[in-house]
RNA sequence: GGCGGGGUAGCCAAGUGGUAAGGCACGGCUCUGCAAAAGCUGCAUUCGUCGGUUCGAUUCCGACCCUCGCCUCCA
């Protein structure tokens, strides 16, 4: 079965073709964060969307090469690091180890390269000296180098690929900063802003005076650098569509590098925004996340992960803590029918992967990672495991297939398995005495028992094989 | 004002021109000393509203209502 993914450019659903040849190599780049601050849960959707994407790809055989580039300097860093009095690589590298934290606790494979803009200065310098030599890019009054759109679509380039653009609409925002005025055109934009007093020590020189690049140019710069003047695939959140992929379209295009008939990214993806209690996050309404704040409430990274692949990466998913329950007891369901099956299967060696379950979850995720389609196969699986488990018709063989299949499909979904949680000895010692007390039926001494683990955070599960203990 | 998403059971969420996946919650049952846990099972004559096309529409078309996002540095 093909792989097909919606794209941006087209506004549809296309078949997924790798530029490669071969059919092999992938390029695929993902804007990453802007490390001046801990990541939001709204962040992190992006990137556990990323990470499906990368894995499933994977898993169809090819071989990713995923990059995500790490902002590391712009206006808010810069007030930051000016408000904290630290260095720019003091400040940003804390933001940077605890971003790559929680991209593990998701679950989320690392990229395998993660530019930082700062690194790749000369090749910026290098992409706005070509825009700037092909007539695209001009020097303001400002000092700052813009780039022009009305150039840029004056060789025949379309400015508004990814979304329908009526330059002349355009309502003149709030946002629009004074000190740009500089700009020949309220819509052309800055690839090098030159250094003023408030940057502090943060500038590098350049052909066009001290200064720091533009947002949108390192990206230009980093992924054409990594993965080759046109790659396959390119994502980011819905808000970067316009103007920032427009404009990293713009810059790339501009420069000429591609092959003919070529563009700089095949297949744009982009994934929706997300709702916190049905609301968008702010401060004031106390549903802004970090995933500390959800970790500290005792969620796992686990169950976060799983909440966010329930839903289609193109619709807002309304992200809330009920939901979050529902994962944890969605997530005990699967684990207890694994555990199940592991003691089915418990003896037999390796087995080869149950198709049924692999071919109906592969169908869900072909269609554009239809991940909802994906996990209900799973469920009713798992029904039809346990099933057959409580009616002693799956052979150890068969379980240990069923088992096999799960783990191929684990390395797309990345939900993995429950962390154990073994109990510390002194109650385990309590669990040995209520088993005793039932035994000699003193069911009031053994109620105290139980009541008394309950009281400590643990249930006791009186299974027929024997009692064991699990956390609330 | 321009452009683009959505509205499916109490909640979350798939899907299809032929009569509605899955998860959570809830009810029933099994198990149990009683429970809990776990498992099984039940749970939308109906898919925002009103029209139209059709043998048949939640799915296609039109209008309307509601809601969300983007419109220059926010994933």
């Amino acid at each position: 079965m093909a792989l097909r993914l919606f794209n941006t450019l087209s506004r549809s659903v296309e078949e997924f073709a790798p530029l490669d040849p071969a059919g092999k190599q992938v390029g695929m780049y993902c804007c990453g964060p802007t490390i001046h601050d801990s990541a939001h849960i709204g962040n992190f959707r992006t990137f556990v969307f990323a990470d499906l994407t990368r894995r499933y790809l994977e898993f169809k055989g090819f071989a990713v090469r995923h990059v995500m580039n790490i902002t590391d300097v712009e206006d808010k860093i810069i007030a930051r690091v000016r408000a904290a009095g630290v260095s720019l690589k003091e400040y940003t590298g804390k933001y940077e180890a605890a971003f790559f934290a929680d991209l593990q606790a998701l679950g989320c494979r690392p990229p395998h390269d993660s530019p930082h803009a700062t690194e790749y200065i000369p090749e910026i310098v290098a992409l706005i000296e070509t825009l700037v030599a092909r007539g695209l890019a001009y020097q303001a009054a400002d000092g700052s180098v813009y780039f022009s759109i009305e150039k840029y679509r004056g060789c025949g380039c379309v400015y508004g690929q990814l979304l329908k653009l009526n330059l002349d609409e355009l309502r003149v925002g709030e946002r629009v900063r004074s000190d740009e005025y500089a700009k020949e055109s309220v819509s052309d934009f800055a690839l090098w802003k030159a250094r003023v007093p408030e940057d502090g020590e943060v500038f590098w020189p350049s052909p066009w005076g001290e200064g720091r690049p533009g947002w949108h140019i390192e990206c230009s710069a980093m992924s054409m650098k990594l993965l080759g003047p046109s790659f396959d695939l390119h994502l980011g959140g819905e808000d970067l569509v316009f103007p920032h992929h427009e404009d990293e379209i713009a810059q790339s295009e501009g420069a000429g590098l591609q092959g003919p008939g070529h563009r700089f990214v095949k297949h744009w993806m982009h994934g929706a925004h997300l709702l916190v209690e049905g609301k968008k996050m702010s401060k004031s309404l106390g549903n802004f996340f970090v995933l500390k704040d959800l970790t500290g409430q005792g969620f796992t990274g686990r169950e976060i992960r799983y909440l966010l692949l329930t839903a289609h990466y193109r619709e807002t998913f309304n992200f809330t803590l009920e939901g979050l329950r529902g994962a944890r007891t969605a997530l005990a369901r699967l684990d207890e029918c694994l555990a199940k099956l592991r003691d089915t299967a418990a003896g037999q060696s390796a087995a080869a992967p149950e198709p049924g379950l692999i071919g109906a979850v592969a169908a869900a995720l072909d269609e554009d990672l239809n991940v909802a389609g994906a996990w209900g196969a799973i469920f009713e699986w798992v029904r039809q495991v346990n099933r057959q488990i409580a009616e002693k018709s799956l052979s150890p063989a068969q379980a240990a297939a069923a088992l096999a299949a799960w783990e191929v499909l684990d390395k797309v979904l990345g939900v993995g398995a429950a962390p154990e949680t073994e109990a510390p000895p002194e109650l385990l010692a309590l669990l040995e005495k209520r088993v005793a007390a039932r035994k000699a039926k003193d069911f009031a001494g053994a109620d105290a028992i139980r009541n008394e683990l309950k009281a400590k955070g643990w249930i006791i599960e009186d299974t027929p094989k024997g009692a064991r203990l699990k956390r609330l």
